[in-house]
DNA sequence: ATCTGTAGCGCC
DNA sequence: AAAGGGCGCTACAGAT
């Protein structure tokens, strides 16, 4: 671009903006995170005219006012990573337009957009922008080509939302667009607040679990050394040693197959990829097998404690940041289904980002003496938490979505037991008094626990066989009965399943319109259209019969992949409804419970260290807890009512010291 | 030494 | 014809 540089006032910049409604915004710094990285710049423009502020010698605060003015919508790439070094400073501003997240929601199924900007410009402006300046930023400040370069950042914001505006339009998905772009404040908030972990307390977690860990290994290899097993006993004897060794790594899959093989363990599987068999060692598989031999429990002992050493370590104390003293993860905000998820690594930092979203679960029954990974998440000296997750959060989604007449009724009067229910629904003959049927009945309710599961999950009567290791006609009858005593979620799943074949794309709700679109689906069309050919099943048939070279290597794998493909989309139709509305329910919950911090002035107060799909967490001081956690409440089942009036969702907050569950 | 794919498993 | 949804991390195994 014909780029003119030229010195600007603090003065210039506001008289510029002062009647503006949008501003095209973003910053450089240092690096990623606000504690210990500088904001080297930031960026004010709009189309005509961009204004590169040096905030090594000018104070983000003389745009306060400009920045939280509730009139101006922010046009920014990647919000998220420029607002926490905003709420750094305490600016938060009102308005969001983010660019990055628009593309997710235009595109969410397809592939990821990335962050970068250079994509959209490319992809909306035709243009190529040079990114090789960027990193000299730091060496060089603010030189003539830096501050081109970073006026560019803002020049084509305004031009790549207006066309995103177009197709969100046309997508019918403006609503989903804008729950992100309130939610974006929220999540950078989340991170920015961070979560606090008892260093001393992971630490001594640490030593127990290498403890058991080295236990139960010890274990493994003697059990090896006193056994038959002389193949797998290293007899090379160290020349100052006399210990036997055992030859096995337990940590290889591969190699205990060998060895579990041997010892006489079934550890075939169905492959879901090849369709053929394969062996596995996962716990599933050999976990109804550890009467065979005494070894099996202690490895699946082993391969607990090998998990919580590994994977909950050493890597979440890296991560405690030097400044704040706390954990600083990194969320992603659209998944497949519009899902948050979490953790990650910065590819050029190295830094790695722990995932909050799958810490242990501490047991109902606590070994003594244990530490488990939650407990060592902990809130400020006189802080509190407020722990708060919906109950039964996609159940009632899916309630409330396929409106089925005896679904509805458990909601209705209220009963209870949900799986004492389906069985009473799929096993007429045992009666409706659902406390007796929790009590006598527990086969016939552990069968509808597990089919009402993987039901939702788009399983069906082999699926339901496989969990429960019963024939495939016992699994397929469970299933059959199902849906005769569900017909109204018979009915709605078959819609779903109509409407992803169709279009291509599973909408998730009709508030939103949400959509999650199929990658493969031009693939699936056009294998479609070779089996709707003229006699096509006629030569199917006639291969197949003689085995024909043709059959083998063209219309099986064809057949093959066509329903394949087919059996995919109409899972994601079934699951992603009530994921993704799960998912924009607990948004719109945390939307409410910042926009109360924020008018009660208890942001940078009061912190939001993590969410977990249906569940906030909220660190404030002692004396709010009781009030905030009625909020909390609030929060949660007004977004809940906004998006479902006939069964309502219910959150009923805890508080405490503990992150219990 | 570094990358990629897979198996296995943690959470909802 | 296949046969439960969504994620991310760690180890191994095999490759470069």
């Amino acid at each position: 671009m014909g780029a003119d540089v030229c010195f600007a006032t603090t003065e210039d910049l506001l008289e510029y903006f002062k009647d503006h409604t949008e501003i095209d915004f973003d910053t450089e710094t240092e690096g990623f995170d606000p504690y210990t990285c500088k904001l080297l710049s930031a960026q004010f423009g709009d189309a005509k005219n961009q204004y590169v502020v040096d905030c090594n010698t000018i104070s983000m605060q003389e745009f306060k006012g400009l920045l939280e003015n509730p009139n101006i919508c922010w046009n920014m790439q990647n919000a998220k990573f420029d607002l926490k070094f905003l709420y750094h400073q305490r600016i938060v501003p009102k308005k969001i337009f983010d660019t990055f997240l628009a593309e997710r929601v235009l595109t969410t199924g397809l592939f990821r957009a990335r962050k970068a900007l250079d994509f959209l410009v490319h992809k909306y402006c035709g243009q190529t922008m040079d990114k090789t300046v960027r990193g000299n930023i730091h060496r060089e400040g603010l030189s003539k080509r830096v501050i081109i370069y970073a006026a560019t950042d803002v020049a084509y914001l305004g031009e790549i939302k207006r066309k995103q505006i177009a197709k969100l339009t046309e997508q019918n998905l403006l609503k989903a667009m804008q729950l992100d772009n309130l939610y974006v404040k929220v999540l950078a908030y989340i991170e920015y607040s961070g979560f606090k972990l008892d260093r001393d307390l992971w630490i001594k977690k640490m030593e127990k679990d290498y403890a058991n860990l080295d236990k139960a290994h010890t274990a493994l290899n003697d059990w090896i050394i006193n056994s038959e097993f002389k193949e797998y006993i290293d007899t090379q004897l160290d020349l100052f040693s006399e210990d036997l060794k055992c030859r096995i790594n337990w940590s290889s899959s591969k190699q205990v197959v060998e060895f579990f093989k041997k010892l006489g363990v079934d550890t075939q599987i169905k492959d879901s990829k090849t369709g053929g068999f394969k062996d596995s060692v996962d716990a599933k598989v050999i976990k109804p097998q550890k009467d065979l031999s005494p070894i099996i429990p202690i490895y699946l002992q082993y391969k607990g404690y090998e998990k919580v050493v590994s994977t909950y370590g050493n890597s979440f104390l890296k991560a405690i940041n030097p400044v704040s003293g706390r954990i600083h993860t990194q969320f992603t905000q659209i998944m497949d289904t519009g899902r948050l998820s979490c953790g990650g690594k910065n590819r050029s930092t190295k830094e790695e980002y722990i995932n909050f979203q799958n810490i242990p679960a501490t047991p109902e029954d606590r070994e003594e003496d244990m530490v488990y990974a939650r407990d060592c998440f902990i809130p400020e000296e006189g802080y509190n938490f407020i722990v708060a997750d919906y109950a039964g959060q996609e159940q009632i989604v899916l309630a409330n979505q396929s409106l089925d007449k005896d679904i509805l009724e458990f909601y209705d009067k209220e009963l209870g037991d949900m799986h004492s229910f389906i069985a009473s629904k799929i096993y007429p003959e045992i009666g409706d008094d659902l406390n007796q049927i929790k009590k006598n009945h527990k086969n016939k309710r552990q069968i509808a626990k597990s089919a009402g599961f993987a039901i939702n999950y788009g399983g069906n009567g082999i699926t339901i066989a496989d969990n429960l290791s019963i024939s495939q006609e016992e699994g397929e009858e469970v299933y059959e009965s199902y849906f005769r005593a569900f017909p109204g979620l018979k009915n709605h799943f078959a819609k779903a399943k109509q409407g992803v074949l169709n279009t291509g794309y599973v909408e998730f709700n009709t508030l939103t319109k949400r959509k999650s679109y199929i990658d493969f689906f031009d693939e699936y069309k056009k294998l479609e259209k070779r089996i709707r050919e003229y006699g096509f099943w006629d030569r199917y048939r006639a291969g197949k019969a003689n085995d024909t070279h043709e059959f083998r290597t063209e219309l099986r794998p064809l057949v093959k992949d066509f329903f394949k493909y087919q059996g995919m989309m109409e899972r994601k139709s079934l699951n992603y409804p009530v994921q993704g509305t799960s998912a924009e329910i607990t948004k719109l919950a945390g939307v409410y419970l910042f926009n109360h911090l924020e008018e009660q002035g208890q942001l940078f107060d009061t912190w939001l260290p993590n969410v977990v799909h249906d569940e906030l967490l909220v660190e404030c001081k002692e004396e709010y807890a009781e009030e905030l956690a009625k909020v909390v409440k609030d929060c949660m089942e007004k977004a809940g009512a906004r998006y479902y009036t006939r069964v309502p969702l219910k959150a009923d907050p805890y508080i405490g010291k503990d992150w219990c569950h």
